[in-house]
DNA sequence: TTGTAAGCGTTATCAG
DNA sequence: CTGATAACGCTTACAA
């Protein structure tokens, strides 16, 4: 026996008013009309009573604009200990988003429904999303679609930059340099690099960063301490992890690009009875599941809380803002990573 | 330049045809209409080239029902790894209702912009929600609310069975037995259980089930193996290791209700230097992240993707059954759990 | 200040 | 099969 919702109708009848009056009230936009104290609160009061909440497919309608933000996320059906960033930022981006009054809609591209991607599309135009955020999209084509429907668009982390739109990233260099001033500090001299992912510059930076981390101390950088594969996944941490046990000078420490791979970092040398950090000191990157393992490692931390709010600020300023905001239609907010400590790391042997 | 979406009319027109017929081709109900191949053909086109996506607020403004469910998991704002299950349940939920055409929005109770918790319900009323599933929900009345306005509603993992609703759970005893059955054929005799948790049954079940899998090898089961904290930690985990390892016999076998106590449990032996498995074998429970420690750890898995489908299927069958299928108003679907065997458990000493 | 009326895009009804 | 018409709940000029 569902009892159909209250309408603002039903809200003027018992309030004695006209519909106008609810609707400016409660969702009061025009400034310009001014309503008695007396009758304001007779409205209050009936709309609480009849315990009304107004209509948003109707207000969407009637306004022209959804409230709705799109979040298209890689690989929806990934493991989430594979891929736990677009966990957080998506869960982040529905509260961000929540508490300044918008709703979002989740999707992927990998969803069984979206082979073709167009439908994708369709999709999100059907809610009538008022503009859509990317987590590294996995084309060019793929952003370019929305914003050649004149959506405002967001892209984060892994932006495809051909396409001209606001985008958040983080920036590995100050996190970078903190972890190698870090282990420097601790006394070590032959730092190695295991690293993964695919060729964006994102990822292609960790290397670079590290590098002219290195250079700046003047530590040499051979060719055999850099290792690089091509994803971030455990099965390669441990890979290289092995490669560089074998060489005939090891390292005394590991800059490891994610912490994906510094699970099968730890898992290789468990196994050849290395003990961290005496041995070897590790110093991951993503600080996601670091302070769960044991030990606990010195990571590199994103802040992707602050990605998430800042994305939906820049989203709803370009919903929102006047034409004349929206001009810089190539914000590019650039958000540092820092190091944070824990037990992963000593002076070497 | 916001090119304004074309709208059934704009098809119709384009196609020759009255609005009506465009209905009811694109999203077609009526069945009792029928319409000839050449004029279907010529809707399809006409909205292909023009690029249709009907309104979904409009349809949902005339249908009465609005495709979107309601998803209220318990803390939005936990860390990823201290309670990953919302996490996976949301986006399989997410996605296993967009390929039913259904549509999930996540909130929780514990939001900013929720303190008061009448606000959560009115933001789920006002997206006219065709129904609401709750995971883990904090108390009756939360429960409660949305069914007294005549929503359907379905609980997951940890239902308040007061409320008479559908549920979903998952059964840990076949996974415990399997468990045991487990321990045991490798030789254990001294099994310890490391639980955690309120006093749900969901969680209660699982030292239920743990006791009576040893009593039916009739093995012993002393009051001091048996720890059990108020909340699922890494430093409860840790705590009760410890406590369990200065024992005068100690066990040779932990049973850990939970990953993230299992965690704590790995850093307790790792830093008292005891050997996983050749000195203690560990089974945990809920194997989110078990294969991604080391070692990989021997584990109770949830059928958390069946959960979520079940759920779905369950909710649209509410919303969309007939009457008279909606008679049983509190199936309670339990789903097992199985042993998924790892690294962790081997012959003791 | 308050009331009236039009209209957002869709679907349902009902006569042709 | 088409075509007109009404209605869903809400906002907003504009008129009173």
């Amino acid at each position: 026996m569902k009892s159909r919702s209250a309408t603002s109708n039903d809200v003027a009848k018992r309030a004695g008013v006209s519909r106008a009056a609810v609707s400016v009230i409660l969702n009061g936009s025009r400034s310009n009309i001014r309503v008695s104290d007396e009758t304001r609160q007779r409205i209050l009061t009936a709309a609480a009573e009849l315990g009304y909440s107004p209509d948003l497919a109707a207000q969407s309608l009637r306004r022209g604009h959804s409230r709705i933000i799109g979040y298209v996320r890689r690989s929806f059906s990934s493991v989430l200990y594979e891929q736990p960033i677009p966990y957080q930022i998506g869960t982040s981006l529905t509260r961000v988003a929540q508490n300044m009054g918008y709703h979002v809609i989740e999707v992927s591209a990998e969803t069984h429904a979206f082979q073709d991607r167009k439908e994708l599309l369709q999709l999100l135009l059907s809610h009538r999303v008022d503009g859509v955020i990317f987590d590294w999209p996995g084309s060019e084509s793929e952003v370019q679609q929305f914003v050649d429907e004149g959506l405002p668009v967001v892209q984060l982390i892994r932006p495809q930059f051909a396409v001209k739109t606001p985008c958040v990233t983080v920036d590995s260099c100050q996190g970078i340099n903190e972890a190698i001033d870090h282990l420097v500090s601790q006394g070590h001299r032959q730092i190695a690099f295991i690293g993964g992912g695919g060729s964006h510059i994102v990822d292609s930076s960790r290397l670079d960063n590290f590098i002219q981390a290195l250079t700046r101390y003047k530590l040499a950088v051979p060719e055999e301490y850099l290792q690089r594969g091509t994803m971030y996944s455990l099965a390669e941490g441990y890979r290289f992890t092995n490669i560089l046990l074998s060489l005939m000078t090891p390292p005394t420490a590991l800059f490891v690009a994610s912490d994906i791979l510094a699970l099968g970092v730890l898992r290789a040398l468990y196994q050849a009875k290395i003990r961290v950090p005496e041995e070897m000191s590790i110093i991951s990157y993503d600080d996601t599941f670091a302070a769960y393992v044991y030990p606990p490692l010195t990571s590199v931390s994103q802040p992707l809380e602050e990605v998430a709010k800042y994305a939906i600020a820049l989203m709803i300023e370009k919903i929102e803002g006047s034409a004349a905001d929206m001009a810089p239609d190539a914000v590019h907010a650039v958000l540092p990573t820092h190091l944070t400590i824990r037990e992963s790391t000593t002076s070497p042997g």
